[in-house]
DNA sequence: TAGGAGATTAGAATAGTTCTAAACTTAGAT
DNA sequence: ATCTAAGTTTAGAACTATTCTAATCTCCTA
């Protein structure tokens, strides 16, 4: 059970995503697309730009903030904002989700909409047209089936 | 229908409150009290800056920073942080409940808690303590009972 | 009616992000 | 191959919301 590498791309694939998405692929823009499409799992910007310094690149800080940004208008990347942070986080994971916040360490994991159901029952006043939700509490690593407390 | 007063409250009572929280009843605490647990729905810092100045108080920025922070530590505030805006704004409802966020004015309305329900099936390691929900759509005022859009 | 804790204040500092403007790179057009 | 214009990167300044600093002020109490 390694840390799943989620989705591996070459480079060749990510020049291929970029140009497809109207993105000129610079060195920079594929480094970057590197670590927050195949590596990294709802980076912040300085942490995209602490692993760029780490692996054979110094890339400006404002480029990082570029490209994330370009990212987001090129439809790549979403930029998310957590109530616990004044950091924004950035998601390749486009399906409409939610997230679970672990509490202790911080962490974010994916939570499909499918697997909760939100119904609200509003004056007509109120027109729904989406639910951000957060659910927060306490992630269990290692759990054994069955598990009694 | 006016612009309900929500809960109006005289200077004794917020006194009391003060008082009965372990805070010391300033002029500056009593008055920023005034604005956001009688007059003001979901105020922003900068919000009760601007209305202490037209209301013949001259309180540094400062001191209401402190004070809110002070009615938040001390139980008669929440402060909330939303994906729309970088600003702390802070809500007098202290009860256990949700927003809706009107996306073309950026108002806030409460929701209470039981008029939503939610249920997420998650793997067990997933320990679920609470959810934070936004719902945005549009509000649509002045809607005749049984509206055809 | 002093002493001292606590509150207020102006302005400096901080954190995350965006802006500015100059230098560099690239993609075409010759 | 060369030129040019557009696009990209960069360092550092600017910006916004909030907190900190340290001096002054207020108010309770003995
Ligand atoms: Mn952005
Ligand atoms: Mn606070
Ligand atoms: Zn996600
Ligand atoms: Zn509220």
């Amino acid at each position: 059970m390694k840390p799943s590498k989620k989705h591996c791309l070459t480079q060749q694939e990510i020049e291929e995503q970029l140009r497809g998405a109207g993105v000129q692929p610079t060195l920079q823009r594929i480094l970057i697309c590197q670590f927050v499409l195949c590596e990294a799992d709802h980076p912040t910007a300085e942490e995209v730009h602490l692993w760029a310094e780490k692996n054979l690149a110094k890339i400006s800080l404002a480029t990082v903030y570029n490209t994330l940004n370009t990212l987001v208008d090129a439809g790549l990347l979403k930029e998310l904002k957590f109530p616990h942070s004044d950091k924004v986080i950035y998601d390749d994971n486009m399906e409409e989700h939610y997230h679970f916040l672990d509490r202790k360490s911080g962490k974010l994991f994916d939570i499909a909409k499918g697997d909760v159901k939100i119904s609200a029952q509003l004056a007509k006043q109120f027109q729904i047209q989406g639910f951000d939700l957060l659910i927060n509490g306490n992630y269990q690593r290692d759990l054994k089936k069955g598990g009694s407390l």
